[in-house]
DNA sequence: CTGAAAGCGCTAACAA
DNA sequence: TTGTTAGCGCTTTCAG
C-alpha cells in the first residue's frame, strides 16, 4: 500500500479510501491511484482488511449437496444478488451427510463471513440457534422457525395442489403419491397432496418412498400391483419420478398412455428430451436472491426474523395426459 | 485469547501453541487450555492467524459450473483429500461464463488460499500464467501445459478408443461421432475417435455438435438423413447423447435396436433408470484427489510442474447392442 | 485531501 | 515449557 501511495504520489490514507470505494475522493486521484495499483499488481490483503474493519463483505453458503441441480439454482440466485450488492460468495458442501454439513459450516464460520445461508441443512435445531448466534443466518427449505434466523421456504402445499388440479382436470381420480418420508419438505408435500385430494372428494393414495430412484421404483412396484392401480402417480421429486417411469416402461406400461407421472423440482433431468417430465418448478433462484437480500438487511441491522414462502409453478411436459378410457 | 490464557492460568503464547496443535505442549496444559477455550466459546480468528502466519490452510476451487455432476465429483475428490491433509476447501463457480470465471477466481484470490484448483476453466492461457504466479495452481481438464502449473487431465483418446472398441465388437462399422467442437476436451475426443476408427480400417464419420442437447439433436437430424445412416452414434457427452436419443425416439428409431448410442462422462443422468446410457466414466473424484495432492506437494516446496493423465472406463448400460441385421 | 498514531488478534523468534 | 517482543497490512480516528 505504501508502494502504491508513493508511486501515485499520494498518502497511504488516500489509497485506502480509494480501495474502499469511498465517495469522497476526487476522480482525478482515484484514477491515478487505481492506475498505480494496477501497474504494481497490488491487491488489497483481505485478511488485514477484515482484521482491521471487522467485516468481510463475503457471504458463505452451505449446500447440502453439490450434485443436486436444485441447489445449483439456489447457489446461482445467491451469487447473482450478492454481486449486485457488492458482496462475494463462498460455498461449501455437506456431501449429503450430517457430519459433512457440520464441517462445512465450521469452515464457513472459520472464515467469518458477514452472513451465511444454509441450504436444506439437516442439522439439529439447537445447532441452528448456535450458528445464528454467531452470524446473520438464513435457512432455506427448513420448516422449523426459530426466531433467531430468517427462513425461505417453498409453499409445498400449493405445489401439491397444482399437481392434483392438473391431474384431475385431465380426468384422473385414482391418483397416488409416492412421498419422501420425513426428508425435508416431504411431510409438507404429503399433507398438501392429501388436502388437495380431499378437497376434491377424492381418496388420497400414499406410499412411502424417498428422494431417490430406488425407493420410488420399489413403491411403484407395490402401487401397480394393487387391485385397482392408479392412473396417475405424483412422485416425491424428479429423481423419484425417473425411477417410476423406468419401472413402468420395463413392465410395458405406457407413459402417459396408461399412467401419467409427475415429478417435483424441475431439475435438469425433467427437461431432458429423453424424459420430458411434467413437474413442479420451485423458484430456487428466487429463493437464493431473497436469501441474500434478507442477509443484507440483517447485516444492515434488522433484528426481527422474517419468514418467506415462495410459490412454485407447474411445468407441463410429456408424461401427463388424459386418463385412459 | 488473553481471556482464555487468564482463565486457564497460563500464558497467551501457550494458548497459541495449543491452538496450532504444536507437539511441544504438555498434555496437562493442553487439556486445560482446550477446556477453557471451549467454556469461553473461543474460536481462533483466522484473519489474524493468516495475517500473522501468511498461511490459510485452505485451498480454493473454481468450478466452471455447479450444475454439472462432472464437477460435483471433482469437488468431492478435492474435499475428501483436503480433509485428510488437514486443509479446508472453499468453492466458487464461474456460472458457465468466462466473466463469471474471472470473478470467481478473483474472489478466491482475494481470500488468498494456499493453493487453487481450476476446474475446466475456459480462460485464456496467459491468465493462467498470471494466476499461477500468485499462488500454487493446478488446472483440471485443461490441455495447455504451461510449466508454471500442474495439470490433471483425462486420457480422452483412450476413452474414445474404448467406445470404438465396444461398438466394433458388437459388429458396428458405420459409427458416427457428434463432437464438441473446440470446447475443452472436444478436439482430444474427436482425434481419439478418428484414430481409433482408422486403426480398425474404418472411416470416421464426424459431425459438429457441442456439450448440450440441442446441438446434438441437430447433428443427429443431419446424421440420420444420410443415404447410409450410421448404426451407432458416439455423442460428445451424456447430455448430447440424451439429445440424440430424444430425436431417435421421436422419429421412431429404436435404441439400441436400430441405432446404438454412447455418451461420455457417466453423469447421474446416464445412470437414470429412464435413460440407462452406455457411457465413458471419467475418474473425476480421483482427479480431485490428485489435484489436492499436487497442491500439497507444491505448497511443500516442489517447483517443477507435474502433468497427470487419468484413464477413463467404459460403462455398458442399455443403449448399445449388436448391429441390426 | 493528508499525516500520524493506535490497534484489529494472532504468530514467530528468542530468551528465560 | 513459558513469557516477551515485534510485527503481519490494513482501517479508523483525528487534527490539520
Amino acid at each position: 500500500m505504501d508502494d502504491v501511495a508513493k508511486h501515485a504520489g499520494v498518502s497511504r490514507a488516500l489509497v485506502s479510501l480509494v480501495m474502499r470505494d469511498s465517495p469522497r475522493v476526487s476522480d482525478h486521484s482515484r484514477t491515478k491511484v487505481l492506475a498505480s495499483a494496477n501497474e504494481l499488481g497490488y491487491r488489497p490483503n483481505v485478511w488485514a482488511r477484515n482484521l482491521a474493519s471487522g467485516q468481510t463483505n463475503t457471504i458463505g453458503v452451505m449446500l447440502n449437496d453439490f450434485n443436486n441441480p436444485y441447489f445449483a439454482e439456489l447457489a446461482y440466485g445467491v451469487a447473482e444478488s450478492a454481486t449486485e450488492n457488492g458482496m462475494e460468495v463462498l460455498f461449501t458442501s455437506g456431501w449429503q451427510r450430517e457430519a459433512g454439513e457440520l464441517a462445512a459450516i465450521d469452515t464457513l464460520l472459520n472464515h467469518r463471513p458477514d452472513g451465511i445461508v444454509l441450504g436444506a441443512a439437516r442439522i439439529a435445531d439447537d445447532l441452528f440457534f448456535d450458528i445464528a448466534a454467531q452470524v446473520a443466518t438464513v435457512a432455506v427449505s427448513n420448516f422449523s422457525r426459530p426466531d433467531s434466523m430468517d427462513t425461505v421456504c417453498n409453499d409445498e402445499a400449493f405445489g401439491a395442489d397444482l399437481v392434483v388440479e392438473h391431474l384431475t382436470s385431465l380426468g384422473h381420480t385414482r391418483i397416488a403419491h409416492i412421498d419422501a418420508g420425513s426428508s425435508p419438505g416431504g411431510p409438507q408435500r404429503r399433507r398438501g397432496f392429501s388436502h388437495a385430494m380431499a378437497a376434491r372428494g377424492l381418496a388420497p393414495i400414499v406410499f412411502e418412498g424417498d428422494y431417490n430412484e430406488q425407493a420410488a421404483h420399489d413403491a411403484s412396484v407395490q402401487l401397480m400391483s394393487l387391485k385397482e392401480p392408479p392412473s396417475a402417480i405424483f412422485a416425491a421429486n424428479d429423481l423419484a419420478a425417473s425411477g417410476v417411469i423406468a419401472h413402468l416402461r420395463d413392465t410395458g406400461v405406457s407413459v402417459p398412455g396408461d399412467v401419467s407421472v409427475v415429478g417435483y423440482d424441475d431439475t435438469v433431468l425433467a427437461g431432458l428430451g429423453a424424459i420430458s417430465l411434467t413437474t413442479v418448478a420451485q423458484p430456487m433462484k428466487l429463493a437464493g436472491r431473497r436469501s441474500t437480500e434478507l442477509l443484507v438487511e440483517r447485516i444492515g441491522g434488522r433484528d426481527v426474523a422474517k419468514h418467506e414462502l415462495l410459490r412454485p409453478e407447474l411445468v407441463v411436459r410429456s408424461t401427463t395426459g388424459p386418463v385412459a378410457q
